[in-house]
DNA sequence: ATCATGGATCAGGTAATCTGATCCAAGGTG
DNA sequence: CACCTTGGATCAGATTACCTGATCCATGAT
């Protein structure tokens, strides 16, 4: 097996190499020239060979540095190219969000992370997921929900907040429509995130209302857009309350029975990841990042 | 410009990765498990990515880590690889000498040199190089005569002995054949080193013998040849008085006209190099030897 | 339950490395 | 031709990185 050089005497050689001179080197690697003439006589000493010739002004390369020298200059440059990538790779997360979660807790809120991280570049991609498995080679973390029946192995989860549900409209939809009793529902134009109805179907399990058909009204996309039609005044929403908090604040959209609020059966909000990136740095801070967001 | 992560550290981590375990890297490296795990956390830090999968036993590499072995371990054999052959090269030492030179100064001696620098692999080609140019590209250092016409620019000279010449036959030879005056050489058989008769001219040309004719005579392929065939009784060689000093001390070669010794035109035999290899330390140290056997 | 394995960690010592001043040789300049 | 500039060599002393060796800890095997 062929012993290696000092390798601090190979760098200080190839940067003397390439710049043609100590003194250019010395100031690459930040550095006196004294430090790299010791360098390079040493691995001189090494190989047993001069690798420069030495003239009154400056150094010209010899036989054998002039072999050398590319060997270092290229291997180096692999190395750091590689280096390079791996170090930018750690600092790239890459998160995917479904839209609802998205675009009314997590962008609003990306902002602090970023000031805070500002090294870390974060993708986010807005899409579903949940009803196909996360994709843990591409994404680092994905938002989801806990019971979510198809998980590949290997995927850590860490809990963030419940989701609890009620039916929400706005001012003007209550003021034109009965719904002073629950069973006023089955007139209401109901309006569904996904076209599967689960949303209303989840809700009407845990408090039964005769007369109300859940699928009945309109589908949506994604809750986003249920949830803005809501706010126009299309009809009632089975609204998330931490997702419409603005909302309800401002007073854009009102809860008909505020004391009728179920937890989706699905879980709450969570995080999803691959258990071999659950410990890399960006993905930690990310994560402790967002505990914080949802404690504060 | 990319910068470079802590050479050393690399080399930790390569080694560690290649034997799946930071003891057997230690081991190879020679130094403590404590000084790899150190390195290797060095590098995961600078890097910003675990490296290593740590189990209960042993580590296993991460994606990271799976991605940048290759590379260390192929550059770091390209650099070795490369340092090998320059520092081999450098223990490599070619050497081209006439035959006669060869035969009866250097051979003899070589392994004295041999003894003292053990580390140093002689290559010795016996064979002419006078009379065309010196190869100092193929050879570190040639054994030849000073006043040579034809000599490549950036050649180092490095003179050794004067050549003397006399005439020199076997006791026998000289009790069969009148040899009293050197007159009586026109009747020997002239023995010559090389067909051009230079020999016998040369010294013709200092010693002018009347009725000697120096084109007369057997030739040989080299003086080496002609030497041992006056030893055998074939006629008079004109000997090269330090090359024959084993046979004049022996007896088995006598000096007809001893007081007649000619220095040869031709200059002594020297030692040539090319300029940029004089001072290579193979190189230095096998013309400090030669001095010192010349002076010894 | 106990031991063996393999890595992590820490304090302390040592050796490698860097600094910065000085010296030197050669080429350029007026 | 004296002078200055350039670029490398060298050295003593300071500093830093590195290694050691002991200890600790988690886990899997006996």
């Amino acid at each position: 097996m062929p012993k290696l050089p000092p390798l601090n005497a190979l760098r200080a050689f190839e940067a003397a190499a390439r710049h043609e001179g100590f003194i250019g080197a010395a100031e690459e690697l930040h550095v006196t020239r004294g430090a790299v003439s010791r360098h390079v006589k040493l691995l001189e000493h090494h190989l047993g060979v001069p690798l420069f010739r030495r003239h009154a002004q400056g150094v010209s390369l010899s036989e054998a540095g002039r072999r050398l020298m590319p060997v270092l200059t290229e291997s180096f440059a692999r190395i750091a190219a590689e280096a390079e990538r791996i170090a930018s790779d750690a600092l790239d997360l890459h998160i995917i969000c479904p839209p609802a979660t998205s675009i009314r807790w997590l962008l609003p809120r990306l902002d602090r992370f970023r000031a805070r991280h500002p090294d870390i570049q974060v993708r986010l991609t807005t899409d579903f997921h949940c009803d196909t498995m996360f994709n843990g080679v591409e994404y680092d973390l994905g938002f989801s929900i806990e019971n979510q029946p198809t998980r590949a192995p290997n995927i850590a989860v860490q809990g963030l907040f419940g989701v609890r549900m009620s039916p929400a409209c706005s001012p003007a939809y209550r003021a034109s429509h009965p719904l002073e009793r629950p069973e006023d529902l089955a007139q209401a134009d109901l309006l569904h995130e996904t076209p599967r109805h689960g949303d209303w179907t989840d809700w009407l399990a845990t408090f039964p209302v005769t007369g109300v058909d859940p699928a009945q009204g309109h589908d949506f996309a994604n809750l986003d857009l249920a949830t803005r039609a809501a706010v126009m005044g299309t009809g009632v929403v089975m609204a998330d309350l931490m997702l419409c908090r603005d909302e309800l604040e401002a007073g854009t959209l009102v809860l008909p029975f505020p004391e009728m609020v179920s937890d989706s059966p699905l879980g709450g909000i969570c995080l999803l990841g691959m258990a071999d990136k659950w410990d890399l740095p960006k993905v930690r801070l990310f994560r402790d990042w967002v505990a914080e967001e949802v404690a504060g």
